[in-house]
DNA sequence: CATAGTGTACTATCTACATAGTACACAGAT
DNA sequence: ATCTGTGTACTATGTAGATAGTACACTATG
């Protein structure tokens, strides 16, 4: 994984593990990889994988059990409202970037319809 | 000002001049605050401020006149093409972070317009 | 020439982030 | 009971960001 220097990893890995969950690569109670493991995918050290777990878990997407490893939570909602909420966190970072810039939604919207991709 | 404790302040003073250079709330070949004023306006370090400086000089959006003080480019062209290059930035950091999300432009598009503001 | 305002260059300290390494406690399997 | 895999806790180190304080050099003005 490539990461942005602007911000720390933790909130990076974060980010893509939630990403991982809501796009179900990895589904509704399954098991995460250990710490350790979490360590090696992500060349992080393994203290920061374990606060990536504790914050997930302090969220509720996931949860630890001690001895076992840390799963996916099996509360379907919990994992919709952890979609939602970046859904609605980056459209609010962009309307507020754009208007900042004198860009008004509708230009915004051009510019998007004009993007390739 | 109030600053999100995720990014680095001096980054965010740096975003807060380059937007009131490109509405003109600061105009082309003006002076800007001295670093020790700029640091009281923002209650940030005097350091912190000159470093503002240096990366806005380092960008080409401002220039220095030493025992004068930092002034903005007269350069009309380095000021729109500042405003494009955060125009696009933002731009595509939402649809990289809609698509991640399983968005698509179109249904980002209703959100949008579903936006009261 | 003297002064005030300015940019610039240091050193020192503090905190958050990240890494490195070690140790311990718990759960399951053999 | 032992072993392995797991989460957890701790100390130590290095770096970047931010602050604090000081000092010096340059420019314009009086």
């Amino acid at each position: 994984m490539q990461y942005d220097s602007k911000t720390p990893i933790y909130l990076q890995v974060i980010t893509a593990l939630k990403l991982d969950i809501i796009n179900e690569r990895i589904k509704s109670g399954e098991k995460l990889p250990s710490s350790r493991d979490l360590a090696v995918q992500y060349t992080i050290n393994p203290n920061t994988a374990a606060r990536v777990y504790q914050e997930l878990e302090r969220e509720g997407v996931c949860y630890t059990k001690r001895g076992m490893g840390t799963f996916v939570t099996e509360d379907m909602g919990k994992i919709k409202q952890c979609r939602q909420e970046m859904a609605k966190g980056c459209l609010e970072d962009f309307l507020k970037q754009i208007n900042e810039l004198g860009i008004t939604k509708e230009e915004a919207i051009e510019m998007i319809k004009n993007t390739t991709k």
